[in-house]
DNA sequence: TATTGTTATACTCTATAACTATA
DNA sequence: TATAGTTATAGAGTATAACAATA
């Protein structure tokens, strides 16, 4: 048994989630293909369910994407009719986005195929485990979150 | 205080790992980009560091990264004289890569600042949840490396 | 014939500035 | 004037095919 040739980068949370998220990501897509989903336009999916009527700059907020990004993945599901987007009628500008039947059928049978995906990524640990593991990907989440204003890097030396 | 507007999302790993790498990659980048390096270029150095000599297809192996995309890089850091990138006399078809005394010495200070980066994130995680944590994202990176290959999910419905 | 490094290319993701229509 | 959505665009990151030199 040979040892890790990246032993150095190992040490690092962060290139181990790095390293696990490409992963990840591979099984996902293969998981949504069958849908014709992509990982973000399920994660818009979900949000959308779980918040029924909300505007698109939520959403956005909510994954924490940029509101243009949103345009082109809002314009792919109301095309294929998994969600309706409809003016608000208290403000004109804005958009209320509710699934449809459709879209709420496919995110069911997508629900399915996901959890079996989260239980494979995660075989091997113990749901104390997992559920371990999400919350300190959390907190690692929080602790991103607290520099990004403040000047937490700002006395770093500038060689 | 409100409730999660993604929490039916929160209950798969892989979103967990999307958005706690989202907020690390940020912090990363700053704090790397004092010494003008990025993930991927420091990433490279410590791998050559840690295996001198070897050569650019097997450090794209060991980083996952495609062997085109790392030619790229290897310009990047050569151009910068961290590494020097030398003919193998074995087989001259090969590069053998090494760190030079300016990419070891370039190494040891952003080394430094990537400890303190890697406190900064895991802040409130006692040594014990951070290497399971770590030990944990490298089963899920396991993981999906088996069902790569196999028919894993070649048995999913195709609706 | 196979492998190392390379070029070219394309596709996705992400980020920013500037516009329009409403408020 | 500010905000919601939009357009255009640019920069990363990532992926594949095809080539020259060497094995």
């Amino acid at each position: 048994m040979t040892q890790d040739q990246d032993g150095s980068l190992r040490e690092f949370v962060g290139y181990n989630i790095k390293r696990a998220l490409h992963l990840v990501q591979t099984d996902v897509a293969a998981t949504l293909a069958p849908f014709s989903l992509r990982m973000v336009t399920w994660s818009a999916l979900s949000v959308i369910r779980e918040n029924a009527g909300l505007r698109q700059s939520q959403l956005a907020d909510i994954l924490a994407i940029e509101r243009p990004n949103l345009v082109v993945l809002i314009d792919e599901l109301e095309r294929a009719d998994l969600i309706s987007r409809d003016r608000d009628e208290n403000d004109r500008r804005a958009y209320s986005l509710t699934l449809t039947e459709a879209g709420e059928a496919l995110y069911q049978d997508a629900l399915s195929a996901m959890r079996a995906h989260d239980d494979r990524m995660t075989q091997g640990l113990t749901t104390e485990e997992r559920q371990a593991l999400i919350s300190m990907l959390r907190k690692v989440e929080a602790n991103g979150k607290v520099g990004g204003h403040a000047d937490g890097i700002g006395s770093l030396p500038t060689p």
